[in-house]
DNA sequence: CTGCAACCTGAAGTCGGCTTCAAGTCAAGC
DNA sequence: GCTTGACTTGAAGCCGACTTCAGGTTGCAG
């Protein structure tokens, strides 16, 4: 094997990878535990890491850029090679979905800065019919898409029928 | 007191209000807890909400697309009247940092994206310069503006030199 | 060969935003 | 007036993504 020998100085400590990728020494430990990277070990069990790891652990950082939980990223990560960058190809089907979910998340955005502009010409927020009233009600309550920026989905509850008569205040 | 009553018909029970709002009743009262919303009582104890309640809720919502928490929404909503629909001008300034703060988040998408779809082209990954590599690295690791869609800054911590030499693969 | 920073481990803690639980009380329709 | 579902409380639990801690080991500069 000549080829891939990681020759020693390209391995880098978890210090150094720390540093080179902004993750604290901590977070690097525990994303190995989740298997998102991988180290190997040194005669004295201290992690050694090849530089392609910095690769991984920015694909991880845009996948929860782009909404997606460590364990989705973990899926993603494992349809990608591991030892190489991937191919154009390999990249396309993953790029490919992460630009509709931008997309998805932009257009979201906007509609939301819409509403807001709105209200800011009608002076509004009154429970009449203010679009950003009816954005946070029915819309906080709606599928995926609207999900992303919350922390968390609250509206896996109920929501079961359009009690909403005329909004009458 | 003829102007204001709330007239028995236009409270609602905590049942109803999560109904309308989305929101569990749990929530509804971890809200009130972090002083978000407020109720009266019955004589029994049970609390009452008022519509404008409505209102509070969906500007909270709203809050947390934006990318607030609930205690800076609080902060915000504090600065609104609590019994009354918003004025124009009152309403302005929080639309305003708002829009702000969506321009950024979009910004910030748009960036993503570009650094997306420059990688398809050049079929990258590679360590040597991609976009979305140095994304995810340098930029996780920048003040703040990267951080709203990060459940967490990963960055509060050293990030101390630019000991980035050349990317040397 | 020594000293000390950097590393190791598992367990526990943190934080925001809720949910769940247990045990009891209220309200309203029959 | 009784039943039943909606409500009350405080305390504890949960999730994701980490961080912190304690106590021990390694690696390399001098």
């Amino acid at each position: 094997m000549i080829a891939n020998r990681p020759s020693r100085h390209d391995l880098l400590t978890i210090g150094q990878l720390s540093e080179r990728s902004g993750l604290a020494t901590s977070a690097l430990r525990y994303y190995e535990r989740l298997g998102l990277i991988h180290a190997t070990r040194t005669t004295g069990n201290q992690r050694r890491y090849t530089r392609g790891t910095l690769r991984r652990i920015a694909f991880v950082r845009a996948a929860q850029r782009v909404g997606l939980s460590l364990d989705e990223a973990k899926v993603a990560l494992d349809r990608l090679p591991e030892h190489r960058a991937p191919s154009g190809t390999e990249w396309d089907g993953v790029a490919q979905s992460w630009q509709s979910r931008i997309d998805e998340q932009i257009a979201e955005l906007e509609r939301l800065k819409a509403k807001l502009t709105g209200c800011i010409g009608c002076g509004c927020l009154s429970l009449t019919r203010c679009g950003l009233y009816n954005a946070a009600d029915r819309a906080a309550a709606a599928g995926p898409g609207a999900r992303y920026l919350l922390t968390r989905d609250p509206a896996t509850g109920p929501e079961p029928a359009p009690t909403d008569g005329p909004d009458s205040v």
